[in-house]
DNA sequence: AGCCTATTTTGAAACGTTTCGTCACACTCT
DNA sequence: AGAGTGTGACGAAACGTTTCAAAATAGGCT
């Protein structure tokens, strides 16, 4: 059962393999007559074109690769789906690898990508330096998306943290609020640092103090939701709200109120950075800070051919590199005043 | 800035590239003197292989596809997962697809697939019919996940369904519920189908009817469990319980429950096909009937790998060609008696 | 020393495409 | 009729590997 190689369809056709390859690929000169021949073989044989054999020739494999830290967080998924999308539209296929928010992997995912010469890569970093160092030395093609470290400057398209949780942060303040807490993510991001600094710049606003004890450092991960929640809501004068800035500390965060038994959002306010199916359908509905995850995953994409375009016409690169997306505040039920009595 | 390739590594080295190529496939019979040097060389140029190239030349990629009807299902993510960890250690790299419950992308992604010359592929089909025609035709190595056509008989692995919805069914049973509906799938899938038998069986073992009006027929998507719910509770004669055959329709099911105000489990309980994170930490706590996921994912890509194997053996077909795994009832807090005055 | 064998090393031919330069052919024009 | 000019078809050389058969070297024996 071998496969049907261009050669196959070249001997159908009584004809050459160039001939073939240009009817294939529409190049044009080839007269009716032959044309009809090819385009008749190539059916009866049911040809599919031997990818491996095209790229390593022409030197581009039309595929790029996209890394992300973890394939079950929602939020990711959502990006991968609008690249998906327009990478469909614009003929390209992906490889996707999950780095599983591990410096290794990604280092390992990012060598096979490169083995497999695609055209570009799309890096949700678990590790910024890693990947940075790796691809900058490589000059590869690649942009960031969600996390880049506080300052970078390379191709990136990341949501305006500072903002959202700015807005997040004023909103609990405008419910009344005067005892407002955070987890925050991993600070080493500048998705993680950006929301303290928003959540910081609108408490200083209002006058508030920033307790140390209401600033509690957490990684992104469920685990630290939990357990930093539990020591909020442990503490002799725990707060009224709470800003989480990430889904699943977010949940784990909800799994710890429940644990204390503590009433959402009677006796303490949640509002959580990412949106997700499940936030709006349960009770407490949750309020949350939405990125448009879809969005980001397709300017990443179209900024990726760019950079692509940008690499084999070994043009300079463009000036604005960076695209920030604005996050949308969206309230529902896990938000309200602070409880009349201190709780 | 040109890639290296393997003759520049020669070069380099002052060695044939057949000796280089030797000593990176570790062939042996090489010199130790040599070895050195070209050890020596290819670290110098941070020299790595064309897997393109490569490929094409042993007639293996090293690679195998995935195609998902839907990523931010976090079912698929989780048997993504599964397949990830297990490919990782095997040595294989995955190209995944999602199809997006479509069948035309379904076949492009096939398509795609088969042009890479993937080793092979697994298919969690949106079509049972397209997936089958078209890589059974092409004779592909490859195995169905979650979703096969009733009856099929090609190398799968996919959750004991029946089981698992006779279990939960019978549990809603043994908490004394008489009026009991069912939200079920697509039936064209031995998922879809299996798990409707199995409510059936606990229903008829137990002496209940099955009526007509708590029969419905959703998508497995959220919008289909939100509307047949809204019906359901609409019904003249409401069901003290519901079991819904897969999580986005538990969630959308959740939605209309909330949006009629009736309260769960003291009115209705429900019990769900598919766990996830969320699953356990809102309030109610929803009881589900679990797949194992992971293991899935595990299993499928260890039953592809021997799937290829016997293709380019070309030995015949093992025997045992489908695996079952047994799901895993999880009862938390939206499962409880029936109300006791009809609601 | 000469011959035979065992071990390293290498040249060259694939793998299945694309593409470039050349060739053959049919026209048109002087 | 012969030269010039397109146009359509093709042969062959890549792309970067692996691999096989053949060449080169080293070693052991009479």
């Amino acid at each position: 059962m071998r496969m049907h190689t261009i050669h196959d369809v070249a001997r159908l056709a009584r004809v050459s393999i160039a001939t073939v390859s240009a009817v294939m690929n529409k190049k044009g000169g080839v007269s009716p007559k032959l044309t009809e021949r090819v385009e008749k073989a190539l059916a009866a044989l049911d040809y599919r074109p031997h990818r491996l054999a095209r790229s390593l020739k022409v030197r581009r494999t039309q595929t790029i690769g996209i890394v992300i830290p973890d394939l079950t967080n929602i939020f990711f998924a959502e990006v991968v789906r609008g690249v998906e999308e327009e990478a469909r539209g614009l003929g390209y296929a992906i490889i996707l690898c999950d780095s599983n928010e591990d410096r290794s992997q990604e280092l390992t995912n990012l060598d096979t990508l490169h083995a497999w010469r695609v055209d570009g890569v799309l890096l949700a970093a678990a590790d910024i330096q890693a990947g940075q160092d790796r691809l900058i030395r490589r000059r590869f093609p690649m942009v960031f998306i969600d996390r880049i470290a506080p300052g970078a400057e390379g191709p990136a398209v990341i949501t305006d943290n500072f903002d959202g949780a700015y807005q997040a942060t004023r909103h609990l303040i405008s419910l009344g609020h005067k005892r407002i807490a955070t987890i925050v993510g991993r600070l080493e991001f500048c998705n993680g640092l950006d929301r303290l600094e928003g959540f910081r710049k609108a408490l200083q606003e209002a006058g508030l103090p920033v307790h140390d004890d209401y600033l509690k450092r957490g990684n992104f991960q469920f685990e630290s939701g939990y357990q930093r929640g539990l020591e909020l809501l442990d503490l002799p004068s725990p707060p009224t709200a709470i800003f989480s800035c990430s889904n699943k500390m977010t949940l784990g965060l909800m799994s710890a109120i429940n644990e204390r038994g503590v009433q959402c959002p009677d006796q303490v306010s949640v509002l959580g950075f990412d949106d997700f199916d499940w936030a709006a359908n349960f009770r407490p509905r949750l309020s949350t800070v939405a990125q448009p995850t879809h969005l980001m995953g397709q300017e990443a994409m179209r900024m990726l051919i760019e950079e692509i375009e940008v690499f084999e016409k070994k043009q300079a690169p463009r000036e604005k590199r960076i695209v920030i997306l604005k996050p949308e505040l969206r309230l529902r039920d896990s938000t309200a005043a602070p409880p009349k009595s201190p709780a």
